[in-house]
DNA sequence: GAGGATTAGTGGACTTTGTCAACTATCTTG
DNA sequence: CAAGATAGTTGACAAAGTCCACTAATCCTC
């Protein structure tokens, strides 16, 4: 098996979080957003409050992709919004009750089915394996996509 | 941090991949597949000859998407197909040589990119997070998306 | 061996995501 | 203050994914 096989593994990892999420949706998402729309809620949990340039960069997703997601959450009263006072530019993005009450929702389904998926695995190999996930991630805090413009790293 | 977070690190890592394949797209793309065919050619040269139903299973993707990307990746003469003697139904795909070209370029970008992305964990490490993936993975051969209606998980 | 259910593959129609470039309003800095 | 960078937004478009219906072949099962 060559090393290029985990792109295929993660790749499908991924799909049956989401296809988990998928068919159990009309249990827990009542506010219908998706499943884009739940991970940019728990993105935004995790480190509310926080301008929309930071939640794309964290999920890295393009930021009109971001704009236009969040004006649906926005509409539909998930996510709210206020300017900064020291840069008028941007506006902190914050969770509102109902969209509290979304993220508890989504966080339990996701804990779930990532349960289910997870289940061949024994508790300790679970946490090496976010662990290393997390290790490898977090080497790339700076490198996101739409920052690696003047990324000095070139030689 | 929550055990829900491990979505949002797989989904990054799998971004951070598509990510760095796209910058070097120029380089090995040379038949202009784009990441979905080029993990269609790796799939398929893993376990050709095959039907379409089995990459689309493997790849967890619906059969449609899998019929329309197989044909442009035809007419692009990276793959071929010929009938199975014993159902006519199936179409065995293969890959032609020059597909095979393409899958050796792919898979040394594709080497590259994860090498980078894989950096901050030691060799150990590394292979650690490949067999728990794949652990994680095989354990669902079974139960891939569109099989998963009458599958009898037969022991 | 005939009729009904299954299965492989294809196609149409549509929604969701992703990508790229432009534009406004606001900092920042020399 | 002029030049440049940055946050957010918008438009236009390309790529992926989803659903459903359809054909042709095969597999029952009676």
């Amino acid at each position: 098996m060559h090393d290029t096989n985990i792109a295929i593994l993660v790749d499908r990892f991924m799909r049956r979080i989401h296809g988990g999420l998928q068919t159990r949706a009309a249990e827990f998402d009542t506010e219908n957003v998706g499943p884009g729309g739940g991970m940019i809620l728990l993105t935004l949990a995790d480190v509310e409050p926080a301008p929309v340039q930071r939640i794309a960069q964290l999920m890295a997703r393009d930021k009109s992709q971001m704009t236009r997601a969040i004006k649906s959450l926005e509409s539909k009263g998930l996510i709210g919004r206020a300017s900064e006072a020291s840069d008028a530019r941007v506006s902190l993005l914050h969770l509102t009750a109902k969209g509290r009450k979304a993220v508890t929702r989504i966080q339990q389904a996701l804990a779930t089915v990532i349960g289910e998926i997870l289940e061949p695995l024994a508790v300790s190999e679970r946490r090496k394996l976010t662990d290393l996930l997390d290790r490898v991630d977090s080497f790339s805090a700076s490198t996101v996509r739409q920052e690696a413009k003047r990324t000095e790293s070139s030689p």
